[in-house]
DNA sequence: GGTCTAATCCCCTGATTAGGGTATTGTGAA
DNA sequence: TTCACAATACCCTAATCAGGGGATTAGACC
């Protein structure tokens, strides 16, 4: 889509002016970089990003109206291709893994503008996906299951139970599976509800899966 | 639980031979890590880790036995804390995603192990998660996509459903939920099981659940 | 206007599950 | 040797669910 030689095509929105105004002159003054616009909000994304058909777009998450966030859902429903690379002082995970859904290939805090801007575009044209240590660790952290969170005290058996429980097996099949009697099994459930603290089968299997009990 | 002036504890899985003994040369002629053991294979891993608690691991994925995948959830099993860097040739998606889910902290590239080795490590015992360039971006590119894997056709009403029951809501619950009857909630069941292919409230939860339709 | 579908509601029957017991065996800790 | 507990198994009753009907209303589409 773009060779090393054609400058990339940028969109910048961030609310504050003073540091509007030093990301511009940062932008227009490297010769990889053609800045189309910037704006104080992204409450008209969709019709910009559509005029002005960016390469990539730099974008704050706290703006009045829109958040970035939201900005960053649009702007990939309409031209999927351009790039978002957040530049934000927000590196609290729920931000973070928020921008990272809704789309952006980069995230950077803007403690690093100054000295990764450049790099961090350059890697995010490349195909990359630039990131802070911590909010790469963020990222890490929310795919890895949270194993310990709780014990709830289940035996090996009840596990095996629950697990089978959790394929959507019926008390036969679970018996079947874990070659035991119905019997048994029914047991095994009950005390999997008294130590998982819910009352039927469903709460089971939502819990077992959500908190990575299987 | 290390400072700046101990040393860390390294234990290296890497079955080939002479690959093991250069980045254990390296290892051992730094002087920040020092080198507890170096394994062409972790079928032992767990003894091992017990008997050495190393502070980090620089796991290979592909040995004969037992794979880095699995010995990096042992690992994290038994001793949490214990960081792991997965070392390996492979950076296709499913190995890279299998291992940071399994618990690695950092994913490095064999090639680039000569002039970036010393600097994941140091990231990574500072809580940081060192990635290459490509790693970032396929973890990332798993965080977008799950969306719309497959389409089952449900109607909106049989998503709410569905979500109330993926909570672990009985029948009667749903139907105070979503303010409707209680025989109308067994119709969407009914249908929810159809278009799911499902035959009962827990394989409906999870699918539900498992292919991110709630 | 006719057809289709989503969403709502009702009934019935047989199967399954929930919640309450009790009991035996083996194992490992106190 | 007790004691606790995991794993196994059985019984009973009330509640809930599965699978099969049928029915009405409102909108969308042709």
């Amino acid at each position: 889509m773009n060779t090393k030689n054609m400058s990339n095509k940028v969109l910048l929105y961030e609310d504050n002016d003073l540091l509007r105004e030093s990301i511009s002159s940062m932008v227009v003054l490297d010769e990889g970089m053609e800045l189309l616009g910037a704006y104080g909000h992204a409450n008209e994304v969709e019709e910009q990003v559509k005029s002005f058909k960016p390469d990539l777009i730099l974008m704050d998450i706290e703006m009045p109206g829109r958040s970035g966030i939201e900005a960053t859902k649009l702007v990939k429903k309409f031209l999927p291709e351009t790039f978002v690379l957040i530049l934000t002082v927000f590196d609290d995970s729920e931000n973070v893994l928020n921008a990272i859904k809704a789309g952006a290939s980069g995230y950077l805090l803007k403690k690093y503008i100054a000295t990764r801007l450049f790099s961090a575009v350059e890697e995010i044209m490349e195909g990359g996906a630039p990131m802070s240590p911590a909010v790469a660790k963020l990222v890490i952290q929310s795919m890895q299951k949270p194993q310990h969170t709780v014990d709830y005290g289940l035996t090996e058996r009840e596990k095996d139970v629950l697990l089978s429980l959790s394929k959507g097996n019926s008390f036969k099949l679970i018996a079947a599976d874990c070659k035991i009697s119905i019997d048994t099994v029914r047991t095994h459930i009950k005390h999997i509800y008294e130590k998982l603290q819910v009352h039927c089968q469903t709460e089971a299997v939502s819990k077992a899966i959500n908190e990575g009990l299987v």
